[in-house]
DNA sequence: TTGCATACATACATTTATGAATGTATATTA
DNA sequence: TAATATACATTCATAAATGTATGTATGCAA
């Protein structure tokens, strides 16, 4: 079996993408040996060289399917104009967070290798920068939405739209966290929607 | 060099466990050979592989030399007979833990590795499970802190102690992986303090 | 002081991964 | 339709890690 059409071709790369997300999953990034996924992927390595240049690559490619456009929608989620207050506007961005990788399993698992199969050192230290740089884009887009709620005089006490910003992503991210590492959902999973919803509550008037 | 007195032989066992997380460290736990640690430590692996059954029980060594005495110490600060009340004992605990990890370098490095230089797989899992408990402990500490919170009225607002003590626990697990990503310092571990007084601040009445 | 266990060092066999080189059949294009 | 680029498969050379086996000099106990 050989030359394939370049629709056939990007299936292919695509299914050494999905294969390496399996791969990674069980083995961990370190461990995972393009043969593994190769084999995962039903090719040979040949196919996966031809595609990528390394491993690092494949994992670029995984990461950029997933990460961004998660980001994408906490931004929009996040926009200046929209029919609810602000603190609603968090809120909802969070739980469309949760929600969608509820849904989406793929999203998840990837999550859960960026999280806790890999190793950031060397080449994925930089991958962590990046991870690092969008987390500060985040709360800024928090921070703003705070500002707008408290001119929108919705919020309980006098805090600093910053502190409360900062204090709702490091509650996110660490929820995160816990629900990736949560694998059988009994502690957080299944309650990431209430506490987000708690984590709001504790601020509104 | 042969044959050491016994306490000299304790002296290369811990200088082994120290290069391994140097090497753990910079190489990231997977690609760090015992041969690497070896160097590291100045010994051969034939060292390694008498005080060590493998790389594993040194990485297990590592971890709790660090890990179990840091979760007693934020279990004693946060003992139900105190002179303080619960939310500044909250406070402390956290502040004390950060304070910890700014002064003790290698329970720093030791984190490092733990969150974002090892891989979650086969026999490392379970040391995530581990963690977790650990985790699952703490909150239970909070939830029993913000118990005496409110029977001491300092509370603002009226919320569940649990959903309370789950917000604060996943601020501070977000807070300590930003803590140990953040490596220049630049973003959170300048300000970590601030934020946890901030986040204390957002309950007290 | 002898004998055994200890605390390593050294050597070896096996496995495994990597990247490159090469082979090859087919799409595509001129 | 011939030439060329594409999309792989196969093979090979090299490197590196692991565990074990074995060697060895010394501390310690009887």
């Amino acid at each position: 079996m050989v030359r394939k059409t370049k629709e056939d071709a990007q299936l292919t790369r695509q299914r050494i993408i999905d294969a390496s997300r399996e791969v990674f999953l069980t083995r961990g990034v370190s461990k995972s040996s393009l043969e593994h996924i190769a084999a995962q992927a039903d090719v040979t390595r040949g196919a996966v060289y031809w595609h990528f240049k390394n491993k690092t690559e494949i994992f670029h490619a995984l990461r950029d399917q997933v990460f961004l456009p998660l980001i994408d929608r906490m931004d929009d989620t996040l926009a200046v104009e929209s029919s609810d207050d602000a603190l609603t506007q968090i809120e909802k961005s969070l739980c469309d967070t949760v929600h969608e990788l509820n849904k989406n399993i793929e999203m998840r698992q990837t999550y859960e290798i960026l999280m806790i199969k890999c190793e950031y050192v060397d080449e994925f230290s930089t991958v962590l920068q990046q991870i690092l740089d969008n987390c500060a884009n985040i709360s800024d887009k928090f921070e703003l939405a705070y500002i707008r709620a408290n001119t929108q005089k919705i919020l309980a006490g006098t805090h600093s739209p910053r502190a409360l910003a900062l204090d709702t992503h490091l509650f996110f991210s660490g929820l995160l966290h816990m629900w990736v590492k949560d694998s059988d959902g009994s502690r957080f999973r299944f309650q990431a929607i209430e506490l987000i919803k708690s984590h709001i509550n504790l601020r509104r008037k």
